[in-house]
DNA sequence: ACAAGAAAGTCAATAATGCTGACGTAACGG
DNA sequence: CCGTTACGTCAGCATTATTGACTTTCTTGT
């Protein structure tokens, strides 16, 4: 479906990009989009969370022990608008926050059991849509996908997505 | 980390789909959806409108015409919530309703010449950062990139997606 | 012809998520 | 000791979404 009008370029070194080929991406952004938060939510719909909270507990678990500012920095949101959340998110007991060892102003942040339990039952969810479409997409499409998506990110936002590939903990 | 030296996989017909390399999709989902719409949520800024305006905008220019119940089937909200955003969009002469030709209770939408202009200038700075990241990437990867997009979306959204395509009016 | 129902608009209340600005506390570092 | 950093918090506000209830206008099936 991609090429449509276009045939040519696709399979050659050439990009025909027309506007509305681009379209076309852009629309599949948004409606794939949807798709892709629509399982976590339907799992935090109705107790009390929503797609925030649901990011928080995804990169706390994907960086144990990571500072409130490091938090800050990858969601992209200001800290008032994080503590809400992190702040029910304690009180909860999702989540802890551990007091730095060699600087004692930092609030290094761990999942509970508890918050584990939910951020497996979050991402099993998602991943199980992320592999449905891998499959049915096949290896090559896989490799592409992440290739665009890696280019249309802000370079400091790349910077943040490939930081986190590298320090594998 | 099964991946490391992935190459395995990749090239034949089997996913080796380990959480990790998941994860990393979904995560690039997160920070390449931040890209996909930093540069319309600049332009918006300070002028009263926000995202829900530019969806609106954007699938009255996709389709002229479409009615008020399509619109509010793409773009997934209620109509209260729509309404409100149709209705500064109205006021301020960038949309206009037009009474249905066979059902006069419908109202189709077009975009006025002011409204027309708002578009482009968001459409062509999204479409930059997408022509870009294509670029980038190169013709496969753009192939990939929208055939997982695609699979990713639910039944519902998919068929709303191809159904654009084909009914260029 | 008339009732059922669809398309659209509206009022009101509520929630989640974001923002800015202003302060306060504790701890690090020179 | 003093400036800065890390964090938390109070208050106020905007945007976008929700549900529920109700009205007007118009189409359609019996």
């Amino acid at each position: 479906m991609v090429r449509g009008t276009t045939g040519p370029g696709s399979s050659e070194g050439l990009l025909f990009l027309t506007d509305e080929q681009l379209r076309k991406g852009i629309e599949a952004m948004f409606f794939a989009y949807r798709g892709f938060t629509a399982d976590p939510d339907r799992i935090l719909e109705g107790m009390d969370y929503g797609r925030a909270h649901h990011r928080a507990i995804h990169f706390i678990n994907r960086a144990p022990g990571l500072t409130v500012s490091s938090l800050l920095t990858m969601l992209g949101v200001t800290k008032q608008s994080l503590n809400r959340v992190l702040r029910t998110l304690f009180d909860d007991g999702l989540v802890e926050a551990r007091v730095g060892k060699t600087d004692k102003r930092e609030r290094r942040l761990h999942l509970t059991d508890k918050g584990a339990a939910l951020e497996r039952a979050l991402s099993d969810a998602q991943r199980a849509r992320m592999r449905a479409a891998y499959r049915a997409a096949g290896p090559q499409a896989v490799q592409g996908f992440r290739t665009v998506l890696e280019a249309m990110m802000d370079p400091e936002m790349r910077r943040q997505y490939l930081g986190l590939l590298e320090d594998a903990p």
